[in-house]
DNA sequence: TCGAGTTTGACTTTAACTGACTTTGACTTT
DNA sequence: AAAGTCAAAGTCAGTTAAAGTCAAACTCGA
């Protein structure tokens, strides 16, 4: 693996559940052992706009980089994700993902592939209690996969 | 025997169960005593797409050669839904759907959506064995799910 | 002997990496 | 304030390390 690579992951694992990293561009290369610039090489070789990245920095006395992961139609998938709680029952998902293909949000393939994960025929072997909240863990873990990308 | 036929050799056994290889060309070369460019030969001769690989590479420096071989059709995903038995690591999981997705069974998004719902930290609320045999069943239902129409 | 298949190496293209130099902005001094 | 200092980040052209191309030379079986 290069060490653009491990740049690259670096910046990726900092960005994390919010989708945005900020840091010392001359700290960070020393962390992670190259030359500041090639921090440079990186962002322009891997965070660019066509692939969903913003990048803002300030430079001068006390400076940094921030690079920050856009996702179009975020807010309303995070609005749904957190209003499901830790326990959820079949229909719910039902109906939570067929709006979420009406509007748009996803496509009818992952609409049936998610549901095909929860449903109570896939978790047919938990018993009742666990299978909601595990269904509920799938349901946002596969939603959030979806939107990250 | 040619040399040719030594490098074919090498890389198929490289690829074993996973059904693909990736190496570095030069010292790939070096290794089996021939000059760089005739890997390529080899590739272009013997690894074509009619006989079921692709071949992906990326230049410049840390670059490197991956060979992948393809199965075609339908019968694959069945095989590979019904070669799962009833419990299944992440790990196999996440092999198998990366094959799937290099041999272009499955799209990158699905891909992540499956792997998402079938990992480790998705279903870490349940006890291990059990994790493993909710692990398969969802993963088989949703693969499924996705190859109907 | 002829030609398909093999082998070779010079040249090209691409990606990674580096470092000297430039620009910027916060802070300090006059 | 204006000027100076310094600590950032940015730029860019150059070097190095890979893989790709291609045509010429070679080999060997029909």
């Amino acid at each position: 693996m290069n060490i653009s690579d491990i740049i690259m992951n670096e910046i990726i694992s900092a960005m994390g559940e919010a989708g945005s990293a900020t840091f010392r561009r001359n700290e960070f290369a020393e962390k992670v052992g190259c030359v500041p610039s090639q921090i440079n090489y990186v962002i322009t070789s891997r965070f660019t706009p066509e692939k969903g990245y913003i990048v803002r920095s300030k430079r001068g006395g006390g400076g940094s980089v921030t690079i920050t992961k856009i996702n179009y139609g975020f807010g309303l998938m995070m609005h749904i994700i957190n209003s499901v709680g830790s326990s959820m029952d079949e229909n719910s998902a039902r109906v939570i993902l067929e709006n979420l293909y009406l509007e748009g949000e996803i496509d009818e393939k992952t609409m049936n592939v998610i549901f095909a994960a929860v449903c109570d025929i896939t978790l047919k072997e938990l018993p009742t209690e666990m299978r909601d909240s595990v269904r509920a863990s799938i349901f946002k873990n596969s939603l959030l996969s979806y939107i990250r990308k």
